[in-house]
DNA sequence: CCTTTTTCCTGCGCGC
DNA sequence: TGCGCGCAGGAAAAAG
């Protein structure tokens, strides 16, 4: 399941692979996976043929590729094809000799370069993700849109509603906390929101709850400032650490460009280890077992004892 | 307006 | 062997 780690590995990929190109063709075998693209597949290809991509940009989960019709100008960009992978989706570059995967949604062909392979595939299995045209508009604070690329203050319309990440080096920590003074949920819940803070997922937001000893339904309005410090300082320890390792894939569904998995998975401390010991409270010669509780339609897991229950939980 | 729930989607593993 | 069911979950839409 891409979260930030697993998306800027693919960024990195594909700054590596694809930057600098142009599209020479357009296949979209399932329109499915074009649906945000509102005006439809002939559209979409008529606005990608013969662009040029100028960047690989990431905020948050949000993929874009800053498109020009001339490379040679200087030019600002005013639109980029956006990628999401949802929760299953794939970004692989490979030779178009390869054969077809099974969940092929996009296929585009680049301009040749004699290292590099020519096509660019959209795979996706559950269909959350996608790809689609935009504008980019400037970003609401003027500074970069995101991580990557030339660091032009653009973002896609369709994304300038996400917070930044806490690998952004214009994430503004002051700015997350007052939010969460403001607001009337859980933490959790507030982790997850993509506009107030962007990048995390159920596998962090339980690695970084862990990491931090916190609840999930700690009300986020009795957040004091080293409270709001803590957690994202556990996130962005977390997600590094996961970026380091080439991300988390539990299966075939998460890889990078080239169709290789991360190894995180086995590094992770709460997410998945139901019925397993916790390993800092194994530390301290204590036994807990970590549990799992269904939260927001879908898996929460903690150890009780680190993790334990406030008496004024939000769920 | 703000917060919470539902919906979209497919494949896999499990119990009967 | 097959079938129904629950589960996986990012984010937009709908509901409360």
């Amino acid at each position: 399941m891409p979260e930030l780690p697993e998306v800027e590995v693919v960024r990195r990929g594909l700054e590596r692979w694809i930057a600098g190109r142009t599209i020479t063709s357009v296949a979209v075998p399932d329109p499915r996976s074009i649906r945000r693209h509102a005006l439809g597949v002939e559209d979409f290809r008529g606005n990608l043929l013969g662009t040029t991509v100028l960047d690989v940009v990431r905020r948050g989960k949000f993929l874009w590729f800053p498109l020009s019709d001339d490379p040679s100008s200087t030019a600002v960009p005013h639109t980029a094809l956006v990628a999401h992978l949802g929760m299953s989706g794939q970004l692989l570059v490979e030779s178009r000799e390869q054969p077809h995967e099974k969940h092929l949604k996009v296929r585009l062909s680049f301009s040749l370069r004699p290292d590099a392979p020519e096509e660019l595939r959209f795979v996706d299995q559950r269909i959350f993700g996608g790809l689609f045209v935009t504008s980019l508009i400037p970003t609401s604070d003027g500074l970069p849109g995101g991580s990557g690329g030339s660091g032009l203050a653009l973002i896609p319309a369709e994304a300038a509603h996400i917070g930044r990440d806490p690998l952004d080096p214009d994430f503004d920590l002051e700015a997350l906390h007052q939010k969460f003074r403001a607001r009337k949920t859980g933490l959790k819940r507030a982790l997850l929101d993509q506009s107030l803070v962007s990048g995390i997922g159920n596998i962090y937001a339980d690695e970084a709850l862990w990491a931090a000893k916190m609840h999930y339904a700690r009300p986020t309005e009795t957040m004091r400032r080293p409270d709001t410090e803590r957690i994202i300082h556990a996130a962005r320890e977390v997600m590094t650490r996961a970026l380091d390792a080439g991300g988390t894939s539990f299966d075939s569904l998460y890889v990078n460009v080239n169709g290789a998995s991360g190894y995180f998975a086995r590094s992770l401390n709460a997410y998945g280890r139901e019925g397993k010991s916790c390993y800092r409270c194994e530390e301290l010669g204590l036994t807990s077992i970590i549990g799992r509780e269904t939260f927001m339609n879908r898996s929460s897991y903690r150890c009780p004892f680190c993790q334990p229950k406030p008496r004024n939980a939000r769920l």
